[in-house]
This record gives structure tokens, sequence and C-alpha cells, in this order.
DNA sequence: ATGAAAGCGCTAACAC
DNA sequence: GTGTTAGCGCTTTCAT
């Protein structure tokens, strides 16, 4: 895009010209070479500064063979035309850009349809970025490892699976769930309600914590209670609402987001019950909203910031020609009023 | 996990020796010019896909002068260290990257000290942005202006002031401020606090019509009644704090941004009052938390979605050579429980 | 201490 | 149709 607005853009050239010089003097001149003269120095940052004069970084990444440009791949569902909407992946993002600016690096945002993330790496190929860091695995574990194959630098936020080339970096969802899980349990909780796709490497592992605590508590498994609701809230609360209306008993439910567990409360009590007397809740991501919804969510804690400087530090490692292992950060449950410290279901 | 970051990128050469053709070739080729051979061309297309090849787009926009990349410009508050974290900057910055994405445009994502809003323009001056879109105006209107002035091309999220040089897209705040109080008023409401920073202009603005709307119910503003709370939530709850116990008489907040509104909330339940009986709140933004929170937030709905095209809209008329004129967007006050239809205050 | 010239990867005249 | 050549704006030998 060349518009008319395509103004000119001062160039070392010139600024050469106007001091006299020659473009060599004016490269050196500002990137501080002691190979030139104190006085010329000055005198050609004077200029440069004066006239609002900035090196072309296009040309510069060119010669030097550098760039300092990181992507951030947001995945979206071409079904629901699902934008970036969700708190959490907006959160990560706020956190990543906290984490590039830090380190000097320059943000690119950058939307891929969820079933080709294999796309995203043009986005290195075609050298617009250096490496990429990717929010969340989708179903699409396999894309991922191809581009690690290619040796595309590459991390992603998600579950640590098996058989995995590339760098992940992920809350512990196998805790997070059976913390959860296990909090439901306390409460008395026999018939809970998992909520969320497990087709999603980050939910089926949630869904195994969800497992393991069902088996210590000796209760087996019901496929009934089992919800596929994607991170989309309309399609969602569809499911929650069929969920409600049919007939299958439950008393307490574990979402895999706050909006989820949201959606869930609504749900429960359109169909004129009460949260937690009669089902409890919990969230996942602990965001703001968990704090001042209708109840307060309990919720498992993501630590958000760290997600992002962990992200950033092992996708620079990773350019530094390091092996970098996956990564798994803490994860713990708040308690609030949704799913409070004791709460034992209501008699009916 | 994979370490191995420089090897060297392929590049046309290669593949032009690959195919036993000259670069040239290849470039039409995968430029798709007519001048070359169509058995030539897909060999190439073949070859070149294979092998992953895609253009430095580095190289490409030097030669063609040309650059697909936009910055978003996101202020932060120094002195608060405060991140990028308010829902309705991240939501901006969600639609921005979907407006951007659907015109084939890349999106830049940097932070940048509210304080130097100019420092902005580097992104342009060193090219590394065809243009700016920043999110809102901070206290440097000035700064934004001289920037316009020295035709930087900038599109800001904010509100039409007197004087200025820059194209602005944003809600229309005036009439935010004036449905907000009017509403309040005809709750009843004589007493009602202004919650945010007047001297960021869109706050400005919506005071603007706070006092009009205090105007035609006949009543005198009270400066005790204005807080200045920024929009970083827990500076603006101990601001909050203050003003329930300092013996100030209220029946009603106008908040600012939905956090502030629900910070508000929180500061009058600490003193022992409810919401909306003793209380009623109003919101601004309306976010997703709008519609969870407890209570449900009465509040002026931003059309985020139609912002995110606007900005884009106007930045590219801009770049297209355009004058482009600020634009202003229809608000609506949304009605919930924090306000609703009807609420007199409480007798006390 | 400074300038001239080559070249980063690509495109577009201009030849042939 | 395809190759040759000359830059895009910058850095960096290599001269001087």
């Amino acid at each position: 895009m060349s518009g008319a607005a395509e103004r000119k853009r001062l160039q070392m050239a010139d600024i050469a010209r106007l001091a006299g010089v020659s473009v060599s003097t004016v490269s050196r001149a500002l990137n501080g070479s002691p190979l030139v003269n104190d006085e010329t120095r000055e005198r050609i940052g004077q200029l440069a500064r004066s006239l609002n004069y900035s090196i072309n970084l296009g040309a510069q990444n060119l010669r030097l063979q550098k760039n300092q440009t990181v992507a951030v791949v947001v995945p979206y569902d071409p079904k629901a035309r699902q934008h970036i909407s969700d708190p959490f992946f907006l959160s990560i993002v706020g956190a990543l850009a906290d984490a590039l600016t830090d380190r000097g690096y320059d943000m690119l945002l950058s939307r891929v349809d969820a079933e080709r993330l294999d796309a995203a790496a043009t986005l290195y190929d075609a050298g617009k970025a250096i490496g990429l860091l990717v929010i969340g695995q989708w179903r699409h574990h396999d894309q991922l490892n191809e581009m690690a194959a290619r040796k595309v630098p590459l991390v992603v936020w998600g579950g640590q699976l098996p058989q995995q080339l590339y760098c992940s970096v992920g809350g512990d969802n196998v805790a997070g769930g059976l913390q959860a899980a296990r909090h439901l349990l306390a409460l008395g909780r026999r018939r809970i309600a998992f909520v969320g796709d497990a087709r999603l490497p980050e939910v089926q592992l949630r869904h195994q914590g969800y497992r393991q605590a069902l088996r210590e508590a000796g209760l087996a498994p019901d496929p009934a209670l089992e919800v596929a609701a994607p991170f989309e809230v309309i399609a969602a609360r569809a499911m929650l609402d069929r969920l409600c209306a049919g007939g299958v008993a439950f008393d307490a439910v574990l979402g895999c987001s706050d909006l989820l567990a949201l959606q869930a409360v609504q749900a429960v009590r359109a169909s004129g019950r009460e949260v937690p007397a009669d089902v409890a809740v919990t969230g996942y991501d602990d965001m703001p909203v968990a704090t001042y919804s209708d109840p307060p969510l309990t919720t498992v804690h993501q630590p958000v910031g760290l997600a992002g400087t962990e992200m950033v530090d092992a996708l620079l490692r990773l350019l530094g020609g390091e092996r970098v292992a996956p990564r798994v950060l803490p994860v713990h449950l708040v308690l609030r009023a949704s799913a409070p410290a004791t709460a034992a279901p209501r008699r009916r």
C-alpha cells in the first residue's frame, strides 16, 4: 500500500548531505562508532534528532540479517467465526506484550485459523518474525510438531503431551482439574459435571485430573456429565441448557474457563436451582471477572504474568540455540462463594 | 524442545539454482507474472511450496517501498507501572486485530509510556509501521497534535477535542455521561458521584454530559462528589474507600469504566450500604463482566467491534491521501440491576 | 577520521 | 519467455 500519503521519508543520505559528510560517517556516528570525531558525531546526532530522523529498520535488518520481531499467534475458531474474546487469551496477549517490550522485542499479533496452526509458520519463513509464540494447541498438536521438526522457533502455551517436539509452557492442568474436583468432592458433591472440550489438550489434562479425583473418591465417571462445550459462550450456553433440562442429576460443575463457569451458573439458575446450594461451580483461569461475578467464583488460578515471561524466555533460549524443556507452571485453587470452603449439597 | 536456531533461510537464489532458472524468473513465477511460461511457473511453484520457501518480506518491502504493518499503540501509566489490563483496552486491541487481519494488514502491538505518546512516532519514522492506531489520548493531546502536524499517519481512539489536528474515533462521551446521569436522576438520585480522571479527554467529555444532566435537573455540581480515580483498580479503590468514609453523602455513582463501577460497588458494600437501594451505580464500556457481575451493571455500551473497523478504515483512508474527519460513534445505556429501570433511593 | 564501494534479498526495467 | 543489471537504505570492509 503506497498511497499518495507515502511521503518520502528522510534517509541517511539526506542527513549526510545536510551535514556535509558521507553516509558512512552518518552511519558510524548514529551507531556511536569510536572511529568518528566527537565533534562530528555530536553534530550529526543533533541534526538527526532535530529532523526526527530515524533509521530505516527494514534496510538495517536486511543488511544486518537481524530482526527483533516475535509473532504472537492467537488461533480462532473459523466455524464459530470467533474473534479474540476470551479474557484469558487476551490477558496472555497482554502479558506477552509486557514481557517482549521489556526485553526490547517487537510483537506482531496475528490470528490464524485454529485448524491450520501451521499457517503461522509463514510468519517465520517470510522473515516477519524470528519466532512464534502460539496461544493454545487446539486440536493440532501434530501441526505444531511438524513445525518444530522443520525447526521453526516455537513456544506454545498449552499442556505437555507425550511425543512432543515443540516447547510448551502451560499451567499444571492435571493438578488444576484435580484440585477443583477434589474440592467439590470434599463439599459432599458426587455428581460433578465436567464442562470443556476434551479434544483440546489442556482440557484433556484437566479432565484427567477430574477423573483421578473421582477415582480417589471411589466414584465411577458418568459420560452423561461430560459436556464438550467450546470456549465460545453462546454455543456453550446452549449445551449447558441442554444439560440442565436433560434430566441428568448433578450437584456440581467443573468449568474449564471462568466464562464457561458463569454460563453454567446462569443455566443452573434459569432451571430454577441455586448456586452453590444446589449446584456448586468452579471456574478456571481466575480472571478479574471471577472476583466481581455473582457469585464470585471458586476457580483455578493461572499465573498469567509468569506465563508471559516464561514463554518469552523460552523462545529466546531456543533462539540462542539451547534445547528448552517444556515448562509446567504451578496453579492453585482460589476459594470463593460459588464453591465455598463448606457447602454440603442441599437436601431435596 | 528443539534448539538449533541459526540456520540460513532458503532464498530465491536457492530456488533458482534448484529449478535451473534465474532469480528473475523465480520472482516472476512466484508473483504470478503472465510473462513466465505456465509450465515453468508451475514447476517453480511446486518446488517453492515443497521446500516451504516464502519470500523475504523485509527485502521485498525494501525494494517495493511498501509495508503492510500497522502499529497499535497501547499507552501505559509508568507511575502505576500499569500493564495492559483494562478489559476495554484489551477488547479494542482484539477488535483492531480482527479488522486489520481481515484487510490483510499485520499488526504490531506496542506499549508506550502514556507521558510520551510521541515516542510512538518512531515506529513510523523507522518504517516499522505505515501508520499508528493509538488507544486513548491520555493527557497528551498536544503530543498527538504535533505528530499529526509532522504528518505521521495516525488515528486515535478517544474524544473529539477543539483544535484537533489528528483523526480521532471514539464513542459519544458527552451522550454517554448524559444518559447515565439522566438515568440516575430519573431514579430520584440527587447526589451522584462522578468517578474518573477528568484530565483524560474522554472522561472530561463524560463529565460534561454529567454536568449537563445536573443542570437540566436544576442541581448544582459538588466538587466533593468528583473522584479523579485512574483506570487502575487498586488506586481507584483506595479513593473510593475514602469517598465512602468521608462523610460526603451520595446516593449514586457514575463510573467511567465497568471495573471502576465494580470497585465502587465493593467500596459501598464495605461501608455497609447496598447497591442499588442506597447507592445506584452505572458503569461504562459494557464489557462482558457487566453482565456477570454482582449486581449486573447498568452501563454505557461502547461499540467495540465497530470501533475496530472504523479506526482501521480511517487510517487506510488517511494513507490513501484523504482528509478524514473525526468520528463519534453512538453509545447507549444498557439497564441492569445496579441501577434498574426504577429504584428510588431508600429512605434512611 | 572519513569516503568509496560492495552487498543484504528482492523486483523491474531493459536487453536478447 | 528469460536473463542481465541496477538499485531499495543501510553497514562494513578496504582504501586513503
